[in-house]
RNA sequence: GGCGCCAUAGCCAAGUGGUAAGGCAGAGGUCUGCAAAACCUUUAUCCCCCGGUUCAAAUCCGGGUGGCGCCUCCA
């Protein structure tokens, strides 16, 4: 497999340090208010891609943080009178419903900053000892001019950054670009008692500790969304490496922005929707699809058009299995023909060749969907049940690698449907049409769609 | 000022040297009592523009034009 390394601005091979376990490290959120879609796309593309280390053979442990300490988490806790735990511990339950909406499985582990201020004293005091930061007033600062390699994930040597630095002074400071590892406590805010006095972790600090305890000191894949990049994962790297005097990530993965009406989204700028917002209207799994429709270091925009185009394309699929269900109950045994299944293999290799290339998931949903055109041309009841089986089997074994198409419709067989549809059936026989519709209406009411095929009379469950 | 991204049909989107995937939408048709689904045909002589390299470029190089992002909390 190749992945694109931001570090290199290259497609590199992936060659993991223990095959038999890939360390991934994905930023995840600051619990204080639901997440947009924005957040979602990095949590929908990097649980696409362990899904797919794992469906080809690799073991992964994959670590996503919850930052639920920070200046807009004591913010919002003070805005709604309750505590910065109260506050965190609401959103991260909210997280874990949104999460599964949109088809994110729970990462290995999801630690808190707040449960690991341990780690995070550790290697802030390790920095402090190595004399890549200073304390000053109970504050702890990284002192980047310390780290020569500073700036060699966003390409931006320190100079540069200086020069257009629109960053507070600080008097504390040594250095405008230096960056806190360790906050002083203020009047009123949630502190941990530290070398230093006092006080709380700084934003970035948290990831490196958390990903140095679960994963160790050096990772395969770090990931995150591209305004990561700076300052958040040039920090990470420079405390990481400073510390441990080791390669923190072996690869870095940035996904793009989304995009409402081409301008960026964010929850500063206020023009957001949240993933629970879009669900009023949408299936997460038509969010998801839209988020895997296009390649994800490319920027997407997001609108109402784009999300009808994407729940059309997830209900061909369904139609698709859905019929494929439904042949399988009229179909004899018989094996499955050669020349389908090696037309299927080949789908599965067109799907493989286009995820290896650097997660090109657009392209491997058009391989399922050359198993959709496949299974609608050249499966019928005659195919018996191993070759509908083998097809049906390769859309749900493809889709579940990208968290689509393995939605079980539940179909009670309600005896009340049976009996409607068998007296349609009669008055179908009698060509009394008037009869045939006013059932297909009344079963049409009990949300029940009927379709007329040669193999018999299907009905399924409106959406 | 520094760093970087994007530009492919009506809409979305893959494709990074060998002659334009896939999805959505539209039109016509087949099937059907009708409907739905599906299938067939059709929709880019061409990939923002201008030069260049090459037997060959949407793909590489140079120069434009347009849009966007990071350098400040942010996925």
């Amino acid at each position: 497999m190749k992945i694109y390394d931001t570090l290199t601005r290259k497609k590199e091979k992936f060659v993991p340090i223990d095959k038999d376990n890939v360390k991934m490290y994905s930023c995840g959120p600051t619990v204080y208010d639901y997440f947009h879609i924005g957040n979602a796309r990095p949590f929908i593309i990097f649980d696409t891609m362990r899904r797919y280390l794992e469906y080809i053979g690799y073991k992964v442990t994959f670590v996503q943080n919850f930052t639920d300490i920070d200046d807009k988490m004591i913010k919002r806790a003070n805005e709604e009178g309750i505590t910065v735990k109260e506050l965190g511990d609401r959103f991260i339950a909210e997280y874990y419903k949104d999460a599964a909406s949109i088809g994110v499985k729970k990462a290995t582990v999801h630690p808190k900053a707040t449960e690991n201020i341990d780690a995070i004293i550790d290697i802030v005091k390790k920095l402090v000892d190595n004399g890549y930061a200073y304390a000053v007033d109970g504050n702890v600062y990284f002192s980047t001019k310390k780290f020569g390699e500073y700036g060699k994930l966003s390409k931006q040597p320190l100079e540069d950054l200086e020069a257009g630095a629109r960053i507070d002074v600080n008097e504390h400071k040594n250095d405008p670009m230096d960056f806190a590892l360790w906050k002083a406590k203020k009047e009123g805010e949630p502190a941990w008692e530290s070398p230093w006095g006092e006080g709380r972790p700084g934003w970035h600090i948290e990831c490196s500790a958390m990903a140095n305890k679960f994963l160790g000191e050096t990772i395969d894949i770090h990931s995150g969304g591209q305004d990561l990049i700076f300052p958040h994962h040039e920090n990470e790297i420079a405390q990481s490496e400073c510390a441990n005097g080791k390669p923190f990530a072996n690869y870095w993965m940035h996904n793009g922005y989304i995009n409402i009406n081409n301008q960026k989204m964010s929850k500063s700028l206020g023009n957001f929707f949240t993933v629970r917002d879009i669900r009023e209207k949408y299936d997460g799994e038509v969010i998801r699809y839209f988020m895997l429709s296009a390649h994800y270091r490319n920027p997407i925009n997001f609108s109402d058009t784009l999300m009808e185009q994407a729940k059309s394309a997830v209900e061909r699929v369904y139609t698709c299995i859905d019929n494929l269900e439904f042949l399988l109950k009229k179909a004899d045994e018989k094996s499955a023909d050669e020349e389908l299944v090696k037309k299927l293999s080949a789908c599965e290799d067109k799907f493989k060749a286009a995820m290896d290339d650097d997660l090109n998931t657009a392209d491997a949903i058009a391989a399922i969907f050359d198993i959709v055109y496949l299974a609608n041309t050249e499966i019928s009841k005659e195919s018996g049940k191993e070759a509908i089986k083998a097809a049906l089997g390769k859309i749900r074994e493809l889709g579940a690698v990208l968290g689509l198409f393995n939605k079980v419709k539940e179909k009670s067989l309600d005896a009340e449907v049976e009996e409607l549809i068998a007296k349609r059936a009669e008055a179908r026989a009698n060509k009394d049409w008037a009869t045939a519709d006013a059932i297909r209406d009344k079963l049409k009411e009990m949300n029940i769609v009927l379709k007329d095929t040669p193999d018999g009379v299907k009905w399924s469950i409106a959406e």
